[in-house]
DNA sequence: GTTAAACCCGACCAACGGTAGAGTTTTGTG
DNA sequence: CACAAAACTCTACCGTTGGTCGGGTTTAAC
């Protein structure tokens, strides 16, 4: 009775997954190079040397791929600049600079996370990009109420508040960025976590971290 | 020969100016509750009578249409929330407050300037947002400086980086509105203008001006 | 080796933004 | 007022797009 009338579920084939990685990487490029509306099924399916058909088979729909290409680049940079406990806000920093070099990834990630915010029904993109912030903003407030604890940080800010400017200066900034390169976003997320040190000509922190001063 | 051949302009008919307006109210209605992509030309043409080619005859084409709403809208804003050259940042705080009331044009804003920094062509969209931030950004540059020189702004950080953070921190913070509701952007971003204030146990500055203290 | 799930694609579909062209309305001018 | 032409408006049509369908092919578990 144990082998009979369920159909039992199967895995994928082997070669499955890396054709999986080979759709994500030809998605991500042509996405770089000529933006999301010019993104084409059609124009992916042609880069890797299969049908439209086929995509749609492994991806369900355009949108989910996308979804996917961002989905994995964030693992990607979640293990490159892993966000350590003790060394502040310099993952971060360290992120944003990397960003300055791969202006494609960031506009993706400015319209895709635009598009997520602004679905107005319960969308698995918007699922996504909602637990997304709230986890690095609370990444964000565990570690700022530490620093703020040990006098690293000044303490006449709410750990959330300064989490969620934290976070929305690094996503404006890219906005910015986009639309003028000249913009520094380094240096002006420097010049925001500058701010939110104690002011030093009264009570000198322990270390600064990021040894810029202005 | 002045008036041979040469065919001489006109401007529209009367009622042009107004259709032209009904279709802008529309389109954001629609957009507002049906998001970017679920907006077409026929559900807008539709909703003001007319037939999806007579809206391209009035404005070229959808991205441009869509480009027109963001515009009139700014303009709107500009007119209710004037940037007062002496009232701080209070004219920001108030916009602030009044777009937690609409979060159809907050989406729309947040997705059309998204698109436009994506935009791997000089767009006329994207031109229209460059200039937008560009003005922007110095308009609050300006105000800090002089805000610094009076000593009402701490003055150990670059007006233009102070400007970038503010206009970041609004926009960003809409994101994470958008996608969570329960985030107060308003006083995350009183707490930013905080921090950029001086540290007042040690000089008391004039006037605070945003009388909360977090 | 057999069986069924997983895969793959050509053909098709509805909906979209946009164009073409012909007819109608408005408006400046003689 | 007459009239010419710009401005407007629509129906019909087009190419592309994302997505579905059905049937053949490949893989893998037993």
């Amino acid at each position: 009775m144990s082998s009979s009338s369920v159909p039992r579920a199967r895995g994928s084939y082997a070669k499955t997954e890396q054709f999986r990685l080979d759709v994500l990487d030809a998605a991500l490029r042509i996405l770089a190079e000529r933006g999301n509306d010019a993104t084409t099924l059609q124009l992916v399916a042609d880069e890797v040397g299969r049908s439209k058909a086929g995509l749609l088979h492994h991806f369900g729909s355009r949108e989910t791929l996308l979804l996917e290409v961002v989905r994995h680049r964030d693992d990607v940079n979640r293990q490159q600049f892993p966000a350590t406990e003790d060394a502040g806000f310099q993952a971060s920093l360290d992120l944003v600079a990397h960003n300055a070099t791969v202006p494609g990834l960031v506009a993706l990630f400015a319209v895709t996370s635009a598009l997520a915010a602004a679905d107005t029904t319960e969308t698995e993109r918007r699922r996504y990009f909602a637990e997304r912030y709230a986890r690095t903003r609370a990444g964000f407030a565990r570690r700022i109420a530490r620093a703020q604890r040990s006098g690293a940080l000044r303490a006449d800010i709410a750990p959330d508040a300064a989490a969620a400017l934290v976070l929305a200066a690094m996503d404006g900034l890219q906005t910015q960025w986009l639309l003028d390169p000249s913009i520094d976003m380094a240096a002006h997320l420097r010049a925001l976590i500058l701010l939110l040190e104690p002011t030093n000509d009264e009570d000198p922190p322990p270390e600064s971290g990021t040894g810029l001063r202005a």
